[in-house]
DNA sequence: CTGTTAGCGCATTCAC
DNA sequence: GTGAATGCGCTAACAG
């Protein structure tokens, strides 16, 4: 069916494979005239180059990859979009992989990936990701990548995160300032990077207002183990405060304040990490930390071109730290 | 940097380039003890084949388009979701390309890919899309095609869609029979095809159950236009009952409610397109209408892997019709 | 300014 | 069973 390649124009225009090629990219050693022919017969015949010959040729794909936990979810679509709002500008394409938290996925698709089909890799490991061998094996491959959100330090490379600890400094100071005398941080992975930057954060807050002692729960992405963490937290040790470090915990603790009658925010305020629009609309209004995801996404995808154009990054590049919103509402607020 | 190549093993092997190649697809005119030769030092090189090379070579690229308007969408990141389960297994990779509701782009994209690029696409359209020649130019480029959610009739391509028309007759008539008896339906851009069947759905109840004048407004892609155009509807012709076309245009509603004090579900009943889990949470809890998103991308996937495997289909694959869910919540009910 | 030639890395046909 | 040779479609070095 994809006949119409560089041969057949130049057999039809009576030139050389080589001319064609030159002209159709504008080469300036080719004449205007010659350009000028070629060129209308390759939007007659809708030519379209083969991008698999091309790259064969150039080592270079004009792709890259995406490696992200779940896509179901505001924070990494957000992401997505900002990858795409600059890979587009580049007339670059975009492969995404999905790991579903699963390492053995996220290094079988690291693994993959270091044959040349994507000129780079923007990457945010999963919550069983405990080794980074497969990162450090895609660094010896050469091959430009960057880490976002949940990186890792134990490589080399750049990475863009989030201001998790400061801001849940702030958060839980909020929750302080509001009254809460007992606060609880429920946590997620302890693999992950950010869970000891949002854990951190709630203790120096915790140490310096001196607000009674912590209690870091550790839940899952399971719900109902979750529900039950928190059902057992209420009944043996009521807090007047929760601090949730992603969406899903803060939403389990809605369903068990429903569960057993616990109003928010009277009896327990609750303010967790979300990129959710809707969490304005919430019963009532949930108070969230907001990351800048579509920025993380651009600035990452901008870095990893940088570093795929050869280009040196400043010494600022090579670690950025976006700072997140705090977004007061009901939920918290007396 | 990616010098491990067929050459390079071969030439340590001492063997034809051929011979490593098939050893290494196990071909069965190989020996066994060759073959574990090859395969060893395959493996202790991390030998990965240039995906490049070997498309060009078998017009094949193992890799599959998904253009959709925009990820930030619970509905489309639960299809990409759907799409990747089955592009995983079957070892594919899966490109993402964002519309942004921008027919330009659209027709860019699709424009882009009819070179080998990709073995098969899937669609779902812009809301500026009214012409469908860029389609039509995929298909008779050949390349596997497959249309869900938005779709359009005017070419022979499969398509995977829900009962829209069917599930919003029932949303409707879940409206009537909660007592209202002026409702309003909040509808999308006319060019969408979902549109008119959600519409017709409501005038199909409207009729049936000769509950007042219709009311179909065209709502936007602004949230500030589309809250003048509600505000303008409560003041001159105050409805009881909404039905919004999506999510976006039921929380416009909620918005408008609360800054005009009409309370939720006593003074006016909304329900909704949605397929945010988050709906539940709402002030009042959402009722909505739940596409089956996932499924969606699934089945769609796996439609065009049966195009791209020449597999041919049933008559019953080529127009798929997955039933929505009705999720009754408070929004709806007295 | 244009043509000839030589691969990019792999899969496949044809020899032996 | 294995090797040699060819070409997928394109780019780039080198000639002229």
């Amino acid at each position: 069916m994809e006949s119409v390649n560089l041969k057949k124009l130049a057999k039809e225009l009576n030139l050389a494979i080589s001319t064609v090629s030159r002209a159709l990219r504008d080469s300036h050693e080719i004449s205007d005239k010659t350009k000028e022919r070629v060129k209308a017969l390759a939007k007659k015949l809708g030519f379209q180059p083969n991008p698999h010959a091309s790259s064969l040729r150039k080592h270079k794909s004009n792709t890259i990859a995406v490696i992200i936990p779940e896509i179901e979810n505001n924070f990494f679509s957000q992401v997505m979009n900002g990858v795409e709002a600059v890979a587009g500008q580049k007339r670059y394409h975009v492969l995404i992989y999905l790991t579903h938290e699963d390492y053995r996925k996220e290094k079988g698709y690291l693994q993959s990936l270091t044959n040349g089909r994507v000129d780079g890799l923007m990457i945010s490991v999963s919550n069983t990701t405990s080794d980074f061998e497969h990162i450090k094996a895609c660094q010896d491959a050469a091959i430009p990548m960057v880490l976002f959100d949940r990186i890792c330090n134990a490589v080399d490379v750049p990475i863009i995160t989030t201001d998790d600890c400061e801001v849940s400094f702030k958060a839980t100071e909020h929750l302080i300032k509001e009254g809460c005398k007992k606060i609880a941080h429920l946590s997620m992975s302890s693999l992950l990077s950010i869970t000891s930057g949002r854990k951190s954060g709630y203790l120096k807050a915790m140490e310096k207002y001196k607000t009674g002692s912590e209690i870091v729960l550790e839940c899952s992405p399971d719900d109902i183990q979750n529900r039950k963490i928190i059902r057992k937290l209420f009944e043996e040790n009521r807090p007047d405060g929760i601090f949730a470090a992603v969406e899903k915990f803060a939403i389990n603790t809605y369903q068990v304040c429903e569960e057993i009658h616990i109003s928010i925010p009277e009896q327990l305020k609750v303010v967790s990490f979300s990129n959710l629009a809707a969490a304005a609309f919430f019963d009532p209004p949930l108070s969230t930390i907001v990351q800048p995801a579509y920025e993380i996404g651009k600035r990452s995808a901008e870095v990893l071109f940088k570093i795929i154009e050869h280009k040196s990054l400043f010494a600022t590049e090579k670690k950025i730290v976006l700072p997140s919103q705090l977004i007061e509402r009901r939920s918290t607020i007396q």
